[in-house]
Formats: structure tokens, sequence, C-alpha cells
RNA sequence: GGGCGAUUAACUCAGUUGGUUAGAGUGUCACAUUCACACUGUGGAAGUCGUUGGUUCAAAUCCAAUAUCGCCCA
């Protein structure tokens, strides 16, 4: 009986590391594409190799990994596909700072050696978050571990671009997009965050060049009138639309603008009257190129004015412009008032810096066609849950503009087009050309731009499973089964999968996509670093376990909501591994070596009939809950049954049998406890994976069971349709009520748990008195009785603390043993519980509306009820006088 | 300005086809003191389900309005 003894308290630190090695070496998540199974296939969303794990990729790989341990029980062909995310512009910096603290920047190096030196940071600390993930338990297939930005990915990226470019969807032009002035690129709209600030309406003069007098326009960026172009009016307002066709003096520049008209114009903002900047603004772009109009950009890469203003603000700051402009204008008396206004401030989603509308010559994705397609998926091929992101994912698609996809830095796929320094010749193909495909001139020179990093995840359903080429993975992996991800990258990358996906494999990248929440604070506020109200996952992990966490997260994850996360309830999920830990020590101090070979139908008793009833529910209901993606029942179903069910009460109740005499209900017995012990194991195992596989490894086993010991590869135990038992769900409450009210009355009394009671029952049906007598040693175990006598002809003295459970009338002799009116009060309290809950039920039956219009099944329910109260409050009603008799 | 979501016990949250006497965990109160577990056990208290109207025999649940908060888009 050497058998290894199991701690006091479950400690998961060791046990965890151990197992996360123990999968990796043995490959247990690595599937074969030819092996058995339907393919379930998830591509993690890959994080950025410059990213510190945090609560929500936590949240995100937990869920992923419940839904990959689930389906790999149900037998299918399991792929989890890892990676990271070359994160263009974020890991430029992070190098490009490193370069700063040597003094150095990326121009000093050159295009080259920065490159590699940032490959170098990348195999140095890029891939810290892997090894996060694997803390988490994730069940990912290692071997196929991909990157945004390695050669296959980098093919597939080739290939895309040059189809798209061929196709005429991608094309290059000078537009104006979002510049990032710190981080020195162009951004997608989707990359800029929008803040409201406080800030300034500038109502400002403007002379008309007839000198017939002025008009006054309202701009909360007064600077960029130095490249205004035109005065707009709404031409329906009667203030101003003689103007139009008319002319304005640009104060401080001293050109001539148009005044033109356009719907556009609100006429209740501001003064009426818009300057329109067509450089420097979004939608005086647009208006701009309806009306045709000039576009002058007056600030330069860096955000400081440029040789295109008057002399004498060039090189100014964006802010020192504007107060040198406001000065001058203030001087010429031009400010009619300055008014406080809050406006939306686009800042970029990397740096936070603010950003600058800036006209260049940049490359673009077509989305329009795309768009449709993708739309058209949903719901027909793709199913979002939950259901109502549908319409936010719609509607970006429906007002989408074309994609900026290049970037001006270094980090990243750098754009395969050659321009022909001899003839021009715009040259995009797959193979690096070596001269001009019109001209053969040698002379090309390649775009310096590199792209989006977004184009590249764009692609991961796929690219991640080896296209371009045609592979074996693609073939049973595609389309993936689901995508599990925030709603904060809806856009930037779902919508994109579903569009290139569609584009290049004519099938949607994924059957469902599972929106989860964002985790926020136990306050309700979004987790950010300057903030400083982040919960590190790794701590918590060294805290309190993986699995705790991954229980927490699990159980906080209902559809559509966002999740507070507060510690304290991580630290009640670690206890529930320790209750887990301790149930199975109970298990085995009492089970043999070797399980028993006895049939579980031969297993006797009350307890065992219904726990095992129990476990057939659970699974089911398991099982609907994980296809539904319903995390948090899955965690509440299992925390009930395992807690409230099956310790408080299934190993409560064999108890005596262990400590008995009777073999053959032992034996009977420690086969049910190691069934349902083991399956709960084998429930309970994808969400929290390295508990349930350390107990696992220990636990012992019937001869002839020869499954493996890595419970990740156990299939989903089967179905047991022999063991339901209803019966034995109804026996149950009924032991279950007799035991708990007898314990309501000594506690509610004072009465000291080791004070020797009676216990007198009289039952109302041969049924009842049966279970009652069969468990009657249990019944004075668990509720502390010395002498109980059950029948229905029981007499009880009159002396004695009451209650009735479905029916049967319960007596507590307490003569000698307390004060009357403590019972007394007692029973007036559950009396007037009755009591309300009867008024409402009457009310209900007393209607005739109700007792025409419900359904009979209903009408008949809402009867049984009042009938069972009234029993009750009669027979209570009966024990509380008899009492009141015996008290003089 | 447009859209989405939230509002249920002190706290954090369940409660998807309207039929409950509205549940759970944490906390709280009382009792128990080592027999798997004090990371425990037993029992209790605690909610007019944001507000107002409507539909219905019946509303936390459906509809409308409104308040507060949050997010997304402009």
């Amino acid at each position: 009986m050497a058998r290894k003894e199991l701690a006091k308290a479950y400690e998961p630190w060791d046990v965890e590391e151990k197992w996360e090695s123990h999968w990796e070496e043995n490959k247990t998540f690595t599937p074969d594409p030819d092996g058995p199974g339907e393919s379930y296939s998830i591509v993690i969303p890959p994080p950025n190799v410059t990213g510190v794990l945090h609560m929500g990729h936590a949240l995100n790989l937990t869920l992923q990994d419940i839904l990959c341990r689930f389906q790999r029980q149900q037998g299918k062909n399991v792929l989890w596909v890892p990676g990271t995310d070359h994160a263009g512009i974020a890991t430029q910096n992070v190098v490009e700072r490193q370069l700063k603290e040597e003094g150095l920047t990326r121009h000093d190096l050159g295009r080259e050696k920065f490159v590699e030196r940032v490959w170098d940071w990348k195999k140095e600390k890029g891939d810290h978050i892997l090894g996060q993930i694997r803390r988490m338990g994730a069940s990912v297939d290692w071997t196929r571990e991909c990157f945004t930005f390695d050669d296959q990915r980098a093919k597939a990226v080739r290939e895309v671009f040059v189809k798209l470019f061929n196709d005429g969807l991608i094309y290059k032009g000078d537009y104006i997009i979002n510049w990032c002035n710190r981080c020195h690129t162009a951004l997608a709209d989707d990359e800029v965050e929008h803040e409201d600030k406080p800030g300034h309406l500038y109502h400002i003069k403007y002379p008309l060049a007839d000198g017939s007098g002025h008009l006054v326009v309202a701009t909360t960026r007064p600077e960029t009138m130095l490249a205004d172009t035109a005065i707009c009016v709404n031409p329906e307002d009667d203030r101003f639309n003689h103007l139009i066709g008319k002319k304005a003096i640009l104060p401080l520049v001293g050109k001539e603008l148009p005044i033109i008209g356009d719907t556009y114009v609100d006429i209740e903002f501001g003064t009426g009257c818009l300057k329109v900047t067509p450089g420097h603004d979004m939608n005086d772009w647009e208006l701009g190129r309806k009306h045709d109009l000039e576009v002058i950009s007056v600030l330069d890469e860096e955000g400081n004015v440029n040789e295109k203003a008057p002399e004498k603000y060039q090189g100014l700051s964006v802010t020192d412009a504007r107060k040198a402009v406001m000065a001058d204008l203030e001087a010429e008396g031009l400010v009619v008032e300055v008014v406080d206004h809050a406006h939306s401030v686009g800042v970029c989603y990397r740096c936070k810096s603010t950003i600058e509308p800036h006209v260049s010559l940049q490359w673009f994705v077509s989305m329009k066609p795309l768009a449709e397609k993708a739309r058209a998926a949903v719901p027909a091929e793709t199913q979002i849950y939950p259901e109502h992101w549908t319409k936010t994912y719609y509607e970006w698609l429906d007002n989408i503009r074309d994609w900026c996809i290049s970037r001006q830095i270094w980090w990243g796929h750098r754009i395969p087009a050659w321009t022909c320094e001899e003839c021009g010749e715009l040259i995009v193909t797959i193979d690096d050309p070596t001269a001009c495909s019109k001209c053969g001139s040698a002379k090309i020179e390649r775009d310096e731009d590199v792209l989006d990093t977004w184009f590249s995840s764009a692609l991961w359903p796929f690219s991640t499973l080896g296209w371009p080429d045609d592979t074996q993975e693609l073939a049973k992996y595609y389309p993936t089964s689901c995508l599990v991800t925030g709603f904060d990258i809806l856009f930037f990358w779902v919508a994109r999968m579903m569009m290139m996906g569609l584009q290049f494999k004519d099938q949607v990248p994924f059957k469902h996509v599972y929106i989860h929440a964002l985790v926020r604070d136990e306050k309700g506020k979004k987790m950010s670093k300057s903030t400083g109200n982040v919960i590190d996952p790794l701590d918590i992990i060294g805290k309190y376990g993986a699995d705790a966490l991954r229980f927490t997260l699990t159980s906080f994850a209902a559809m559509g909501r966002d999740i507070k996360l507060s510690e304290q309830r991580i630290e009640g999920y670690k206890h529930f591994m320790n209750k887990i830990w301790n149930a199975t020590r109970f298990a085995m101090m009492n089970l043999p070596d070797e399980i028993p070979a006895v049939e579980l139908s031969e297993a006797d008793g009350l307890a065992n009939k219904w726990i095992l009833h129990r476990l057939e529910e659970v699974k089911k209901s398991i099982t609907v809950a994980t296809n539904e993606y319903k995390f948090n029942e899955i965690a509440q179903i299992l925390y009930k049954f395992i807690w409230s069910e099956f310790c408080d009460w299934y190993l409560e109740m064999i108890k005596p049998t262990f400590y008995g005499e009777d073999e053959a209900a032992k034996a009977a017995t420690q086969k049910v406890l190691w069934t349902v012990l083991s399956e709960i194991m084998l429930l309970l195992h994808p969400v929290t994976p390295f508990i349930t596989q350390e107990i696992w490894s220990v636990l012992p086993r019937p001869a002839g069971d020869d499954r493996s010991d890595d419970i990740a590869t156990l299939p989903f135990p089967d179905m047991r349709p022999e063991c339901l038992n209803p019966d034995a769900v109804k026996q149950m409450e009924l032991f279950m009520g007799v035991v708990s009210g007898t314990r309501n009355i000594r506690t509610e009394l004072l009465i000291a748990p080791a004070q020797k009671l009676d216990l007198l029952i009289k039952t109302v049906s041969d049924a009842d008195k049966a279970v009652l007598e069969d468990n009657v040693t249990l019944i004075k175990s668990l509720a502390r009785f010395e002498n109980v006598t059950i029948g229905p002809d029981v007499e009880a003295p009159k002396a004695s603390g009451a209650a009735v459970v479905q029916g049967n009338e319960i007596s507590v002799p307490l003569e000698g043993v307390v004060d009357f009116d403590a019972e007394i009060a007692r029973l007036d309290k559950n009396l007037a519980k009755i009591d309300k809950n009867m008024i409402g039920v009457t009310k209900k039956l007393g209607n005739p509306g109700f007792v025409n219009n419900a359904p009979p099944a209903v009408l008949e329910k809402e009867k049984g009820k009042l009938a069972e109260m009234e029993e009750e409050k009669t027979k209570l009603s009966e024990l509380k006088a008899r009492l009141q008799s015996v008290m003089g």
C-alpha cells in the first residue's frame, strides 16, 4: 500500500508547471491531419510579440482552451494554432527606444541593420508572451507555432498583395490619411481612437472680397486656416446663401477664397459658416473633392508648419502656430469670440499622440467589393455569438472606407512594388524583379513602405494552415470552427479575415465567432497601465494557481457582459480547487488500490442511486452549455454539483458504509465513488486542466482499465441512461428536508450540537416511511439524533419542536432541553412565511382569468402548491398548539 | 448627433422562448473546534429585480417613455 499520500491542501504551483511541460514534450496537442475524427480548429488571436499577457488574453485563452479540450473529448480532430503578431509600429517603437538609449536612431543603422536588430530583439524577448500562454494551460499545438512575419506568412502576404493588385483592388494614390507625428506613419481609420477633449470654438471674421462686410467662421483648429481653400455655407441658410459664388479674403494670408454652398454644413452649429481646409480635415477633404477645391498642406511630417504657409509661421509646432495665429488675428480685430467646446480628438492607438490628418501618397485596398461578400456571409455561413454584434459588424461594413495599408516604418512586410526610374512603370510581382517589365531597365526602385500589420493578420486563418501552398492542414482544418475574440477587434481583424478568407479561399474563415467581454477592474474601469489598475494574470497565477484563475474567468464569462474582476472572487475559486483536492484525499483514504469490479447496478442505497442520477444530468447539461458557449453555466453547474451535492451530501452519506462491516456494500460504494469522482475529473478537465490531470494521475483504477494516464487525451464520459433515476431525486429531497429541517430546529433554538435529542416522524405514506426507515442511520448521524421513531401512528410528546416535510410531521421532544418560547417564535416565523406565499397563490387561483386562461399544467402546479402549503400550515399550526398546551 | 449594452441582496453576478415562493458566490450574524477539507461544517438575516406607463389571466422577463452609467461610431 505504498500509495502516494496527498498533501493536506492543494498546492497548484509545482503541479501546474509539471503538466504544462509534460503536455508540450509529449506533443499531446499535436493532431494528425490524417487521423480520425471530424476536424475542429481554432486559430489563436495572435498577441503582439511586444505584448505581456493581460487578463483579456487570459480570458480569451481560457475560453478557447475549454472549447478545444471539450471537442477533443468529443472525439474531434482538434487543431489549435498558436502564434504572435509582428505588431509593426509597436515593435519598431520598442527597438527604437532601445536605440535611443544608445544615442542612436534607426536612420543611423540603416534599414537592413535596423530590421536585423528587431529580429534579434524578437528572438531574445519577443516570445515572452508565449511562455505566459503556456502558463495558462492552453492546449495549443506548439509544433505549428506561427508568426505573422515568418517566411511562410510572408509568402501568403506577397501572394495576396499581388493578386489584389492585379485584380485592381489595391491602388496607390494621394489621399488624406491619419498621420501620427510621433510614429511617423500613416494609420488606418480604425487605428485612430477618439477622445473627447475640452477645447475651444474660435469665431473668426473673414472679410468679403468686395468689401461689403465679412463672414464669421467657427473652427476648433484656427491654425489650419493657413491652408483654407474655401468657405462653405448651407444653401438653405437664408442668412448666407446669397453669398455663394462670391469671394472672401483669407486673413493673415491675404488670398481669395471661393464661397461655396453645400448641405453638409450644419446650420445650427457654430456660426453656420465653415472654413474648408481639405489638406487638414477628413470631412473637408471629401468636401474639397466634391467641389474640386485646391488642397494645401501647411504641416510637414513632424507636425510643424511648412513652407506653404506665410514665412513668419514656418517651423512652428501646431500649438505654437495656433497661438501665433490667434495673436495676429486678435491684433487685426478679427476674433469675434472664443467659446469653450468639447470636441473629439483622434489619437494614435499605439502611442496616444494626437493624429494629424495629412495628405500623402499611400497604398489602399478597395473595400467595397470585399465588404459586400463579407457582409452577405453573416449569418448564412458564419454566426456571431452573441448575435447582437452582427449589427455592429454590418454597420461597419456598410460605412466602410478604403483601407490605407501602407506604413512609413521599416518593421513589416515591405510592399512588393517597384517603380522603374526610366519609364515610371509600377511593377508588382510575386518574385523580386531584376528589371522593368515594360522597358527592361534595371533601374528599378522598391517602394519604401511596409504593410499594415493587420494586412497579414487578416490572412491568419489560412496563412497559418500553410496557404498559398496546398497543404493537408488547409484541406482538413479550413474553414476553422470558431474564432474567439474581444469585440474591440471586430473591425480591425474579424471583418478583414472574413473578407480575405472569402476572397482567397472562397469560404468563410470560421463558422462561429464568439465575442467575449472585456475584462475590467472591480470598479468597472478598463484595465490600463496608465491608470495602474491592471491585475496581472501571472501575479494571480502565482498566488492562486492557473486553474483558479481559469475557473473564475469561466464563471464570469456570461455572454454579452463585461467582466469586473475582483481578486476576492478568484480566492473563492482557489478554495474550490482545495475542496476538490480534499474530496479526492477522502476518496483515496477509502478506495483500495484496485477498484472493485462491481457493476454500478449492484450499488444499493439512496446516496449511490441519487449521485449517479445527478451525474448523468450534469454530463448532459455541461454538453449543452458548452455547445451554446454558455461558459458561466459550465462553471456554475460543476461548482454546484461538486460542492453542494457530491461533497456536502454524497460523501457524508457514504461515510457510515466505509466505516461499517458490510463488505459488499462497501465495494459497491467504492465503485460508485470512484466512478463519480473520476468522471468529475473528466467533466472539469476543460476548465481546470491541471488539478484534474494531477488527480487523474494518482487515482486508482479497476483492473483492466488501461486508459491513458494523460486525462487530456481521454474521451468525454459515456452516458449511462440506466442510471437515470428520478425517484431517487424525490427520495433525496425528502431525506434532505428531514435532515435540514431538524438541523434548523437545533441551531435556531441554540441547542448545542452535542446535546442528545430524539426524533419522531409521523409519515403520510408507506413510501415515505420506507425511505426514511432505510436511511434512519444516516438521519441519526447527519442530524445527530439518538432515537428515531418513524410511522403513520407516531405520537410525539406535546412539548416538541416541529417541522413539516412533504406532509410528514417532524417532532423533536424538547422537554428539559430548551425554552419553549423560542420554539413558538421559530414556528411563527415559518408560519408567517407560508402565509405570505399562500396569499400570492390563493389570489392567483381566485382570479377567473387565470383559471380560464392558464395552461392546465400551470394551473395544476399552482393547485398542488396551494394544497401542499395548506397541509403544511395546518399541521404546523396543530403542532404549535400542542406545544402551547403544555406551556400553561 | 447615431448605435449598442447595463441597471436584480452590502459587493460581484446568474436568471434567452412571460408561469418562482427571484437564485448563487463573497461578505455578514449565530453555532461548531480538527473524524477529507477552517482554503471547513451547520443554520440564519438580507431584494417593492432603476423609475413610470402599457400589453397579459400572469412581467425581473415583452413594448413605450424616462433616469443614471458604460462602450462603439461620427
